[in-house]
DNA sequence: TCGGTTCAGAGTATT
DNA sequence: TCTGAACCGA
């Protein structure tokens, strides 16, 4: 397939044509990952070395998996539907669909994203009369998936005290809500095909004999669970193709764990690691600084970028004094970028928070340069269109009761919270839903609720005989949303937005070939469309190598409503407008994964902020900045700006910041300043600075008067010492001064030291105090929680 | 049930 | 400083 693999470098075509073996490739930020994931594919289709039926890619996210669709239809002349290319949650969801039965779920279950978790478990909570102080929901949903990404089941949770019998027990009762309502959440569709795939042998065996090739992108991303899931699938004959980049993992939050990249090369393939590492992205000073950073990281799998694209131009870094100042100087270079001819959406502007955009946004926005920024609702997590999909769960499920309790009183229908409360206690008295309680409430309120009951079926009898869109007009018309927001002050807007529902969901019916006109409840076991997805394809089966067995694959007929359905819970949109416009790009350097811009700003680089000082106390915190600050600099192909202010405002309070350490960890001789460098770090008035900026404002007045205080102006590294007094974070260069505890004279222990101690595990260093004998510190350990330790006495150990 | 007031908390985010 | 959620009076 000489096409195939044309201008591919001899790494990436010895990644695409690796014989059937599993492998780790390690691929750097724009070393054309995606690229040779898809090749591979592509290769090993039109070899004959697999069937289209054999192949499983599986990313993280929805748009990833329609990047690889778009190009593998380009490379191969072959129908991408019905392949198994999605994201875990996609697959996972189809699995389930085919097979609810064994999975005990109804066919039509619903998908509870993680606003819709958490009032279900608000919903349990008040239902066991908890004290929401004590247990905040937040806390519980955080622990209940926590608990689910390490495959735990409430009876298999651990219980060590008091709290977490809790939450265990909250745990058991929401998962018994789920349950009895037909609704899972996201962690819910992978534990539980994982479950069914490990019980269930006959099942495993047939997928794990179909699925011969498992391409896996961006696996420093899985977590446990799902790396699970893929051992589980990939059978005796499959191999396992993982494509990561270990230095670019940078969502431990959530619950990602890099250290599957090493396990995997350790367990499958030790043999096969083949690096990319030719950068086509940036210029050499650009990588210069990215290699050179990423260098101070101890725990990688190593590798480092090159290119052969020349020098190009240096890493600027600009420092001010105050955070609108820095937005006005970023202004300024974007008016003269453009002036040169750079297109506005090639510059992007980066930062560490969201809080960060607001001056930025305030300064292009007066200066009307056009922007967008990245972040905020998306198109399905808008409450109006909420709203209206809730309606439409509440006609697929009735028993849904939290679809039922978001539009119950929704136009208003005086249907108030005591008559809630009232209808959810007959509820649980009889073991039934909201829905079904109706009939059996007595009292004033009951009629109410007896019409919107009414309401809602009659909203079900005539869809039943309308195509999806007449049906979902007809609901946002029939349910008395487009006539409520008639009547709201900014409604024209939502709207709007549920007209756009309406061609969402003709959108997904074309794109899923499913003929327009089919009702929406009526399932679809023969037709082409949502069905024909979930089977492998008539066409496909032939080439399965083994039959399945009896009953394996069971016939599943998804109504276009409850497929839609299912496609908004899954993807929850695009983010806002401001597209077509030829903007400025601004984002937080997470969102900015995976995008590239010929020139990019990235923005705040102070310490507290880059790296953020919530981080110091995280186990492999500063590494994960780090990371962070990595694929930050990755973005840019041929202009890098780095900025810091001495001055921030930041909760109503200005603080004063040090530039971050992470610039002090680039290559000198790949930057190049446009102030003097190290200028404010101890003299604010210090000598020339250039640049317009200096006679832009720099003169005593901002400093002298009362906005920042005299403190500021006749010591500024004393006033700084202020902001940080609190956490002495990751003072290590020379103003000692700044810690307002005298740190003691061991040196192996810094903060943001990682540390190990015999009883309470792995940790980190989040305070220090005291000398000699007396010196303590603190440790916030990742298992049980944060501990003063007197040095004299544990036994610690720097990791 | 609605509207205004008060208060706490404020990091990154996909499905 | 700003935001969202909780709370209280009409």
């Amino acid at each position: 397939m000489p096409d195939l693999l044309a201008n591919l470098n001899p790494q990436q075509r010895a990644a695409v044509t690796l014989p059937a073996q599993h492998a780790l490739i390690l691929a750097g930020a724009g070393s054309g990952k995606t690229r040779v994931l898809t090749t591979r594919l592509a290769w090993l289709i039109s070899t004959g070395q697999a069937s289209p039926a054999a192949v499983l890619a599986v990313t993280f996210t929805n748009k990833a998996a329609k990047e690889m669709l778009t190009r593998i239809s380009a490379m191969l002349p072959i129908s991408t539907r019905g392949m198994w290319v999605g994201t875990f949650h996609g697959l996972c969801n189809r699995f389930l669909r085919t097979h609810h039965r064994d999975a005990a779920l109804p066919q039509s279950f619903q998908i509870l994203d993680s606003q819709d978790q958490l009032a279900a478990i608000k919903r349990v909570l008040r239902g066991l009369n908890v004290d929401d102080q004590k247990f905040p929901p937040r806390n519980v949903q955080y622990f209940i998936n926590g608990e689910k990404e390490e495959g735990r089941r409430p009876d298999a949770a651990e219980v060590v005290d008091e709290y977490s019998r809790r939450m265990v027990d909250f745990y058991r009762a929401y998962e018994e809500q789920c349950q009895r309502e037909g609704v899972v959440d996201f962690a819910e569709l992978l534990l539980r095909s994982y479950e069914l795939l490990q019980r269930n042998q006959p099942l495993r065996e047939h997928y794990q004999a179909r699925f011969r090739h498992i391409l896996v992108d961006e696996f420093q991303d899985t977590n446990d669970l799902q790396y699970r899931w893929l051992k589980l699938l990939a059978g005796p004959q499959a191999s396992l193709f993982a494509v990561g980049d270990d230095d670019q993992s940078i969502y431990a939050f959530r619950g990602a764990n890099v250290g599957n990249m090493a396990a995997f090369e350790r367990d499958y393939a030790r043999d096969n690691l083949i690096k990319l590492e030719q950068n086509y992205r940036s210029h050499a000073h650009i990588l210069n600084a990215a290699n050179h950073l990423i260098r101070q990281n101890i725990r990688r799998l190593g590798k480092d970028l090159w290119t052969d694209a020349g020098e190009g131009e240096p890493v600027r870094i600009y420092e001010s004094l105050t955070d609108s100042e820095e937005a006005q100087w970023l202004l300024e270079e974007i008016r003269s970028l453009i002036a040169d001819g750079s297109s506005r959406s090639e510059i992007a502007i980066l930062y560490r928070s969201n809080a960060q955009s607001r001056i930025l946004e305030h300064a292009l926005f007066s200066a009307s340069v056009p922007y967008r920024v990245y972040g905020g609702l998306r198109f399905f997590e808008r409450a109006e269109i909420k709203h209206a999909l809730a309606y439409l769960r509440l006609l697929e499920n009735p028993d849904d009761d939290t679809a039922f309790l978001r539009v119950v009183n929704l136009p208003a229908r005086g249907i108030g919270a005591r008559t809630l409360e009232l209808l959810q206690d007959q509820a649980r008295a009889n073991g039934t839903s909201l829905y079904r309680a109706v009939a059996m409430v007595q009292g004033g309120a009951s009629s109410k609720l007896a019409q919107f009951v009414a309401l809602a079926s009659r909203l079900r009898s005539q869809a039943q005989g309308l195509p999806l869109t007449e049906a979902i007009d007809n609901v946002i018309e029939g349910s008395g949303l487009i006539a409520f927001y008639k009547t709201e002050r900014e409604g024209q807007d939502r709207i709007e937005n549920l007209r756009e529902l309406v061609n969402a969901a003709a959108a997904y019916l074309s794109e899923n070939g499913i003929d327009r006109d089919v009702p929406a409840s009526v399932g679809l076991a023969n037709a082409a469309g949502t069905t024909a997805t979930l089977l492998p394809r008539a066409d496909l089966q032939d080439v399965v190598d083994a039959p399945p067995a009896p009953g394996a694959v069971q016939q599943v007929a998804l109504s276009p409503l409850a497929g839609f359905l299912a496609h908004a819970s899954l993807e929850s949109g695009e983010r806002q407008a401001g597209e077509g416009v030829d903007s400025i790009q601004m984002m937080t350097v997470h969102a900015a994964k995976g995008l590239e811009f010929d020139t990019v700003f990235v923005t705040g680089l102070e310490e507290g902020l880059f790296p953020h000082e919530n981080s110091a106390a995280e186990v492999d915190g500063l590494e994960e900045e780090r990371r962070l600050m990595y694929v930050a600099i990755t973005r840019a192909r041929r202009r890098l700006y780095m900025s810091f202010s001495q001055t921030r405002l930041l909760h109503g309070q200005t603080r004063y910041n040090l530039k971050s350490r992470f610039i002090d960890e680039l290559p000198e001789q790949d930057l190049k300043w446009l102030t003097a460098k190290g200028r404010g770090r101890y003299d604010a008035y210090g000598s020339g600075y250039g640049g317009a900026q200096a006679d832009a404002g720099y003169g005593g007045g901002r400093f002298g008067g009362q906005r920042n205080g005299g403190a500021f102006a006749s010591r500024p590294v004393a006033t700084r010492a202020t902001s940080y007094a609190g956490t002495g974070a990751w003072r290590e260069e020379g103003d000692g001064a700044i810690a307002s505890r005298s740190p003691p004279r061991d040196a192996r222990f810094r903060i943001g030291q990682g540390v190990a101690h015999a009883r309470f595990g792995e940790g980190v260093v989040t305070g220090i105090e005291g000398s000699g004998e007396d010196a303590r510190v603190q440790v916030k350990f990742a298992q049980h929680g944060s501990k003063w330790l007197a040095l004299a006495i544990a036994k610690l150990d720097p990791v």
